[in-house]
DNA sequence: AAGATTAGCAACCGCAAGTAC
DNA sequence: AGTACTTGCGGTTGCTAATCT
């Protein structure tokens, strides 16, 4: 009987026809009693399910299929170093997304450091070329696609600009690549919060965590070797226990308590000095960064 | 052209809190 | 007060398209 429920209980991509009568329902009876959709035999779909699908795919004014703007990157950077992985309550803040999208966002993130990290660790030992998907791929340059505090995330592709030159080209993301932009992260002068590494001695257990993060980084002893060389003062609050500094933008409102005009990122500076640092990461934004 | 690799996304699962009875 | 059910959240998994060798 039991398995019989479970055969009937589909599974799996939504068909536009299911997604019609859910619409159907929500347009009836709002957003709410989902379990009733099966129960009525509207839907062979769990009422989880069918809320998901309402919440992450149906609902109106989502800005599905639209890659996270700058703003909208730096808001989830902020809010996630100060609510953790709330993604929910991170998600009231960016009209338009989902909880889903952003811890879509920042596991996507999360990965691409952990490859870094990984290759960065490879490369200290021996060169290894660039992941497969961006060696050679004609990728628009960038510099500082992401705020600083997000840097370490990683630009895979950067722009290389010399004195005599301003011509671009695309480099593997090397371990050298790392201290720059560690450099970058140091002289902007913004610390990482919340996000201290650790250390195992186990060799099996190395993999340092990110606190208050699900997600293990793997960052390995000859990737710490490598950024330690920077002598830099900075090094170990950027990568180990912030200081907690200030942060350098206050966080916008959550969406639904203001009016749009109102939610922008403000500056909110103690001094000149810091408001004018804040003022030259904003210049670090391509101007094409938004849609 | 085929296979391998990667990123992004959609959907599922387990758990916890809230609610109704 | 206890139980069952519903809802919401966060973590995880699996699929697909894009890209590279």
């Amino acid at each position: 009987m039991e398995a019989v429920k479970k055969e009937e209980m589909k599974k799996g991509p939504w068909k536009a026809e299911e997604d019609e009568v859910l619409i159907n329902h929500v347009n009836r009876y709002g957003p709410r009693d989902w379990s009733s959709i099966r129960s009525k035999g509207l839907l062979q779909r769990t009422g989880k399910s069918c809320r998901l699908r309402w919440v992450n795919k149906l609902r109106p004014n989502l800005k599905s299929g639209c890659k996270f703007s700058a703003e909208e990157e730096r808001t989830v950077i902020e809010l996630q170093a100060e609510f953790g992985n709330k993604w929910a309550r991170i998600a009231t803040y960016l009209p338009g997304r989902t909880d889903n999208d952003v811890k879509n966002f920042w596991s996507s993130r999360v990965k691409r450091l952990a490859r870094i990290l990984h290759n960065s660790s490879d490369a200290s030992t021996s060169p290894k070329p660039p992941s497969r998907r961006n060696k050679g791929k004609n990728v628009k340059p960038i510099q500082c696609f992401y705020p600083p505090q997000f840097q370490s995330f990683g630009l895979v592709e950067e722009e290389v600009t010399t004195a005599s030159s301003s011509s671009s080209k695309i480099l593997p993301y090397s371990s050298s690549d790392q201290v720059d932009e560690a450099l970058r992260l140091s002289e902007s002068g913004i610390k990482l919060e919340h996000q201290p590494f650790s250390f195992g001695t186990d060799p099996l257990m190395s993999e340092p965590h990110i606190a208050n993060q699900q997600a293990t980084i793997p960052f390995y002893p000859e990737s710490r070797e490598l950024l330690a060389r920077l002598d830099n003062p900075y090094y170990y609050d950027i990568l180990g226990p912030a200081g907690c500094s200030e942060p350098l933008f206050a966080l916008p409102q959550p969406f639904f308590e203001l009016p749009p005009a109102e939610r922008r990122c403000r500056h909110v500076s103690k001094d000149d000095e810091e408001e004018e640092e804040a003022d030259v990461f904003l210049d670090d934004f391509p101007a094409d960064m938004f849609d």
